[in-house]
DNA sequence: AGGCGGCACCTTTTT
DNA sequence: GGTGCCGCCT
């Protein structure tokens, strides 16, 4: 992608190597690149080390990919680095915490450690589970705030306010708050004030309200205020403006009960999770700052000579104030792009870019107070821009500027100028000026985009540029679909396969909301006598109508050819065959009926879950909008669909941004009874509880907190930077679809709106190329019972999970278990060859079962197995498990350790009266290093505050 | 201009 | 349950 010379900017960015430096860093500028190189730099001075550089970036992928280019470019190989600080913040501060963090709760006026053995919750909804049990506990045991409890309505959703509060650097200790806390939590009058002007404004000259005292004009509709609460008019004032007092009204409110209240769930969350032995990802950023702050001599040991963050307009406040604290020098470089800064549903906050300077000065201000934490001066700030676009063409590039100066809305008025003060314009460097720009509207959206893909493919006037620089005509792989919505998403893949058209998801998606799962679920919800819920289903697919459909469910006088198939169904022995049948009944024949069972199967064949399991698994996974991430196969030909939040990074010659319709945006306001952080008006709590009701309801809205929320402006700017970044993944061609009521966003842009009666060609499967997906599963569970499998897939151990399955490894495990299996391979390699000589190693004839669990067949003499551990060799005295590492240095042993103790404790269980030992097989090398299991106890620990799906370990042994 | 009743609508995703 | 929007009235 990028020229392997850099340009200017880019060298200016490479040699600046020392000081602080903030890079506008646009889309398409070869920011990988030029980092990867500036890291080469630093790297190659004689007295630095890669221990001494951080390189920070937000997904583990970005990381990875950061050091695979990094190798490529400086004299360090892929070993030197494997350890090297090349991370997100959140795996940086469990490393901090794992290695010296283990007091640091202490600092909070907390008791309970983090162990060795504290595991991090990755999943929302184990999460969500645990906090529920941790609040109803809190509520029984905080009778005082009972009150508070009946004014809310989801005490479950305190969660979010928690996260979000440690997002911002607010922490609670033993008997208040950390540091300066209670200032966010108090808000910040003199900014409210300001927001509060702006949005009182009277408009058109004086002649029109201003638009805070037309949102008051719902004041107390559909209210209960306390009879204190002010009238209507006295807030409205009877002029054009809301009367200047009622700021300072609303904004003082005692909210010392409220303060006390959150402060005591957020404390004594924080110590229930410890208890429990877990951590969540905001308090990993938690307890990494309050250690760094507060062991001064621990942060100067930690401290790095340089500091570069990537995709900064991504970091979090607390992230932004961690950079500082793990900062020994003024050798810090944030890279970003605040065009491009949509994540603040992840806690991403645009202003660490957007007012860097400002912020830097303040953080640091902040963190000096009592003692000098930073010592660097603060300035000069170097800025850096990167201009030179190596992606789209200038056309693309001029357009995407609009998207950002456009209203989201029809309340939406934006601030051009200040908004093209912000923007670095991009300059492409395209070879080509082969661009279009065309919006398209039609009733049928879904058959407009698809019949548009069709006009595009194989047309000259969408050439797109080639592999040497020419241009030719687009293939589907060219086209990009990009929607807002997964549902939009999943939809069009839906009527995409309709029409044959090949087109591939990219992402998460709910896999289980699409029409091949729900009715896969029917007939097997029919098959297993859940007669009418099933029915229901296949009989409003088949057409009939709703009183049509009571009277078959009433007289259950089914349809015969639908009995036919059922009875057909009956006789199937399998999943697999139930589910293949279906779909041949429904014509399903493409790549989602193939995800849908390979899923399912993946699920079921490993376990001996029953049918009835398994409608509870796809019900479970229906309700919960459970994702599952879906990848085309490599080298297929097909349009990928993406939301444009999963797309960031990516680029597409021809990108085609669906679904700008009205009615979706803007974000919809929070429920009701919430207690609810905002800035800079602190927190608040909607409504209240109060004892002075008579006859009425006890819970009353809180009028102060409704004016509060209605002082706030909407913020419709990373709508406009959602677009942005859609637009900026073109690299020629851009098409805007959009159904009956099209946008603001459409409407607005200069581009003419086409209106188009969609004539889809339709083809069969056959005329296409069959687009292979690949899903992303869990690890399976084993049969019954706690096995390795199950600890695993209960995130007990999920830090080994993480490190299964380089191409590499596979390739010598494929080998592995082809050889043992006596097909004739040879092997290809040293490490295979290594192999190879292990498994010859063993006496006697090789009884082999593939995918097996344990408790393996006791009468054989060795069993290999190719589930989580490679190679387990039972004979008469002993069992010798192994397992095979390609990827030396990449983990260390003692995170195989853990998974090997796992299987160890198990066998030992399984075989009481054999030897067991647990060793790692380096295929590199050929060495075998027996491992010293983790005690028991340990191990048990874990094992016990995991629910086993049925029995335990003894059951599952004793099958 | 604007008050007001009534109706329809209601995400994104990574650590 | 907040809000955008329409229609109708003052």
């Amino acid at each position: 992608m990028t020229d392997p010379q850099p340009n200017d900017q880019q060298q200016e960015l490479i040699d600046s190597t020392d000081g602080l430096y903030l890079v506008d860093a646009g889309a398409g500028t070869g920011k990988t690149f030029t980092v990867t190189r500036r890291y080469a730099n630093i790297v190659s001075q004689n007295d630095v080390e890669p221990d001494d550089v951080l390189l920070v970036t937000f997904t583990n992928n970005a990381a990875g990919e950061m050091k695979d280019r990094i190798v490529g470019n400086c004299h360090y190989g892929m070993r030197d680095l494997a350890d090297a600080p090349i991370q997100t913040f959140h795996s940086l501060c469990h490393d901090v915490l794992e290695e010296h963090g283990h007091a640091a709760p202490t600092y909070l006026g907390i008791d309970d450690r983090i162990t060795g053995s504290t595991r991090i919750i990755e999943d929302e909804l184990v999460e969500q589970a645990l906090f529920e049990e941790f609040i109803d506990r809190f509520s029984d045991d905080h009778p005082e705030y009972d009150d508070v409890f009946r004014a809310l309505s989801n005490p479950e959703d305190l969660l979010g306010l928690v996260n979000q509060l440690a997002a911002k650097g607010v922490f609670p200790d033993a008997d208040g708050w950390y540091r300066d806390g209670e200032r966010h939590l108090d808000g910040d009058f003199a900014a409210f004030k300001q927001q509060f002007d702006e949005l009182n404004e009277s408009r058109n000259g004086g002649s029109k309200q201003s638009l805070l005292r037309s949102k008051l004009g719902r004041y107390g509709r559909n209210k209960t205020y306390l009879p204190d609460a002010p009238e209507k008019s006295k807030i409205r004032g009877s002029g054009k403006q809301v009367p200047d007092d009622i700021a300072q009204l609303v904004f003082a409110e005692d909210r010392g009960e409220l303060k006390a209240f959150v402060h005591d769930v957020y404390h004594e969350y924080l110590r229930f999770a410890l208890r429990r032995n877990y951590l969540n990802f905001g308090m990993l950023q938690l307890f990494a700052f309050v250690l760094l702050c507060e062991n001064h001599e621990l942060r100067e040991e930690v401290a790095f000579e340089y500091v570069m963050i990537d995709e900064f307009q991504d970091s979090s406040e607390i992230q932004f104030k961690l950079a500082l604290l793990l900062a020994g020098t003024n050798n810090i470089c944030v890279v970003g792009d605040w065009k491009q800064s949509i994540y603040r549903f992840q806690y991403a906050d645009v202003a660490n870019i957007v007012e860097f300077e400002d912020r830097l000065g303040r953080f640091v201000e902040q963190l000096n107070s009592d003692h000098e934490r930073v010592s660097f001066p603060t300035s000069p700030i170097t800025t850096i821009e990167l201009v030179e676009n190596y992606r789209s063409t200038q056309r693309i590039l001029d357009f995407s500027e609009h998207g950002l100066r456009v209203p989201a809305a029809n309340r939406d008025d934006v601030d051009v100028d200040a908004v093209d003060d912000r923007i670095v314009s991009l300059e492409s460097n395209a070879d080509h000026e082969n661009t279009t720009i065309e919006a398209v509207q039609s009733d049928e959206e879904q058959e407009a985009v698809l019949a548009k893909i069709q006009g595009i493919v194989g047309n000259e006037d969408y050439r797109v540029e080639d592999e040497d620089g020419g241009l030719r005509a687009p293939e589907y792989s060219d086209v990009a679909v990009l929607t807002r919505t997964r549902d939009f998403g999943r939809e069009l893949l839906g009527t995409a396969e309709e029409y044959g058209l090949p087109m591939a998801y990219e992402g998460g998606i709910e896999l289980f909301r699409t029409d091949q799962a729900k009715l896969l679920l029917a007939w097997l919800r029919i098959l297993e006598d859940d007669v009418d819920r099933g029915w229901a289903v296949v009989l409003e697919r088949a057409g009939y109508a709703l009183d049509e459909i009571d009277a078959v469910l009433e007289r259950e006088a089914y349809p015969e050819n639908m009995v036919e198939f059922c009875e057909e169904l009956q006789g199937m022995e399998t999943l697999g065959g139930v589910a293949r049948c279906v779909f041949a009944r429904y014509g399903y024949a493409g790549p989602t009926a193939d995800v849908v069972l390979h899923t399912l199967q993946s699920v079921h064949n490993a376990t001996t879950q029953t049918r009835g399991d398994l409608i509870r698994f796809i019900e479970r996974a229906i309700e919960a909008g459970s994702t599952h991430e879906v990848h085309a196969g490599a080298g297929t030909n097909s349009v990928t669909v993406q939301t444009i939040h999963a797309t960031k990074g990516l680029e597409y010659p021809i990108v085609i941004l669906a679904n700008m319709n009205s009615g979706r945006f803007p974000p919809g306001g929070s429920g009701g009874g919430v207690i609810s952080y905002d800035e800079p008006n602190g927190v608040r709590q909607r409504k209240i509880y109060s004892e002075e009701a008579h006859g009425l309801p006890h819970v009353y809205d809180n009028w102060q907190a409704d004016v509060l929320q209605k002082c706030s402006p909407r913020e419709y700017d990373e709508e406009r930077r959602l677009l942005y970044v859609a637009i900026t993944r073109a690299e020629s061609h851009v098409v805007f679809t959009a159904g009956e009521d099209p946008n603001t966003f459409v409407e607005e842009l200069p581009v003419e709106v086409e209106e188009i009666a969609p004539d889809v060609t339709e083809r069969t499967q056959k005329e296409t190329e069959q687009t292979p997906l690949q899903v992303e599963m869990p690890v399976p569970e084993g049969p019954r019972g706690h096995t390795p499998h199950t600890l695993m897939h209960d995130d007990v151990f999920e830090d080994v999970e993480g490190g299964r399955g380089t191409e590499f490894g596979t390739q010598v495990h494929d080998f592995a278990e082809a050889y043992a299996l006596g097909e004739c391979v040879e092997p290809r390699n040293t490490d295979e060859a290594h192999v190879k000589q292990l498994i010859d190693g063993f006496d006697g004839d090789l009884l082999v079962e593939e995918d097996a669990y344990l408790p393996l067949s006791v009468d054989g003499d060795r069993v290999t197995i190719s589930g989580i551990v490679d190679l387990v060799c039972v004979t008469p005295d002993c069992v010798e498990i192994v397992d095979y590492k390609t990827d030396r240095g990449r983990h260390g042993e003692e995170e195989y350790r853990k998974q090997l103790s796992v299987y160890y404790h198990v066998a030992r269980e399984v075989y009481p009266d054999r030897e067991i030992t647990a060793s790692i097989f380096y295929t590199e090398t050929g060495s075998r290093h027996e491992i010293d299991p983790q005690p028991i106890d340990d191990i048990q620990r874990l094992v016990e505050e995991v629910e086993p799906p049925s029995g335990g370990v003894s059951e599952a042994i004793d099958q």
